[in-house]
DNA sequence: GAAAGTCTGTTGAATTTTCAACAAAAAGGA
DNA sequence: TCCTTTTTGTTGAAAATTCAACAGACTTTC
């Protein structure tokens, strides 16, 4: 587990807790590591919804599929990022949605039933796990008042500017790189690949963007 | 304070403290209770993110409206239930979001700074809150999430569909009322007004949903 | 009880999205 | 490198949404 140290030590999860208690805890919540491959489903949809998982290389996409096939790709979690916990912590049933590899990666699963009822060795970081859970929930619930902000837009063209105008924000910077491909990108906007390419035709045409694949650049 | 008790008891926030300690513990965070006219603004947009609320009686309503005036309905809140605590937990400067009061009603107001941050009186409690903020934080994304699968329907009949099917398992029955008006209903399933009314009056005449004004039957 | 205001359903026109199909470009594999 | 597969951009037709306007029903106020 020592090897995880350096990208657990940027995981909120884990923020204010000491590098050997880290390595301690993992053990207590019987911590354990897989290697999935690119579009890999890690967790499937209906399955337990026990684990929280832990990104430590690549990326995975958390989605949504309706009776129809329709795909909605709620949201991206890369290195060091957080996974499953909402549902795990609300100890639903079965999971609503699927988690699937974005990339090549390698995810940590933490059993979530550890966390939420006390270990029996009762070790001192139980609570500052909480404590964390608590933050990168809050955290989360932000990030999906974003991306509503995003898709309660009527136009492929106000989503779109909606979401590069975020991105920009984000990076600091008008000239960035997007982590979707464009049927990804349809997915999390809600709207239809073909209208979303010809959408940004339209406003490279008008001087308002410049891109080449996934970068983008705000003029 | 004593008098609330009684709703105290159903929050989620307040699970697993004996009501003489719920009492001590308000007056330890400072907690305030105000009361609102209908469709006054009880957190406007901007303002610091600073505050718990926990509605009292009646229901508010989580909005965001952008720069054009269109209003996107987040969710409604109810009695006994918990708002704008992502905000205050994530300690976010200010409320990208309006809480407005969608009947008059009450609502405490808990300064978060006292939660996030351990009392001087360091009361037993401060950790059984965290714990239930953090369960309470993992059921509004769950809420997100069902959100989402409404509102990423393409279609003004599918996002209703969705929507009353939802509202059907929730209440456990197919006959059932909606909190919404119906500009409110257009507001939460990011949809036209007039577009809605139309799809109504056609499900009824198709013979697979029945309503008169917010009480709504699937047949 | 009358008047003013709000909410709802209806309609038609304009706009936009979706859908299907295809070709060009890019990526991946042998 | 060549071949296959995937991704992307384009197009036109069909479908759906939005918008504006209005009338009737319902509420609220005085």
């Amino acid at each position: 587990m020592r090897k995880y140290l350096k990208i657990l030590q940027k995981c909120r999860l884990f923020s204010g807790i000491a590098d050997d208690d880290v390595i301690k805890m993992l053990g207590c919540l019987g911590a354990k590591v897989e290697s999935f491959d690119k579009k890999y489903t890690i967790l499937p949809e209906g399955y337990p919804a026990k684990y929280i998982g832990i990104v430590l290389s690549g990326s995975v996409q958390v989605v949504q599929v309706d009776y129809y096939g329709n795909r909605s790709i709620l949201s991206v979690m890369n290195r060091a990022e957080v996974f499953a916990e909402a549902f795990a912590c609300a100890e639903v049933s079965s999971m609503p949605v699927a988690v699937i590899a974005d990339e090549p990666c390698e995810v940590m699963l933490i059993d979530c039933g550890h966390i939420l009822h006390i270990c029996a060795n009762n070790c001192g970081f139980h609570q500052q796990l909480i404590y964390n859970l608590m933050k990168d929930l809050a955290a989360k619930t932000i990030m999906f008042h974003q991306r509503i902000e995003i898709t309660s837009k009527r136009t492929t063209r106000e989503k779109l500017m909606t979401y590069l105008m975020l991105q920009a924000k984000k990076a600091e910077s008008n000239s960035f790189e997007i982590p979707f491909d464009r049927q990804e990108l349809a997915d999390y906007l809600e709207v239809d690949r073909s209208g979303l390419s010809a959408e940004i035709s339209k406003l490279r045409k008008e001087g308002i963007i410049n891109n080449q694949k996934n970068h983008f650049e705000l003029l």
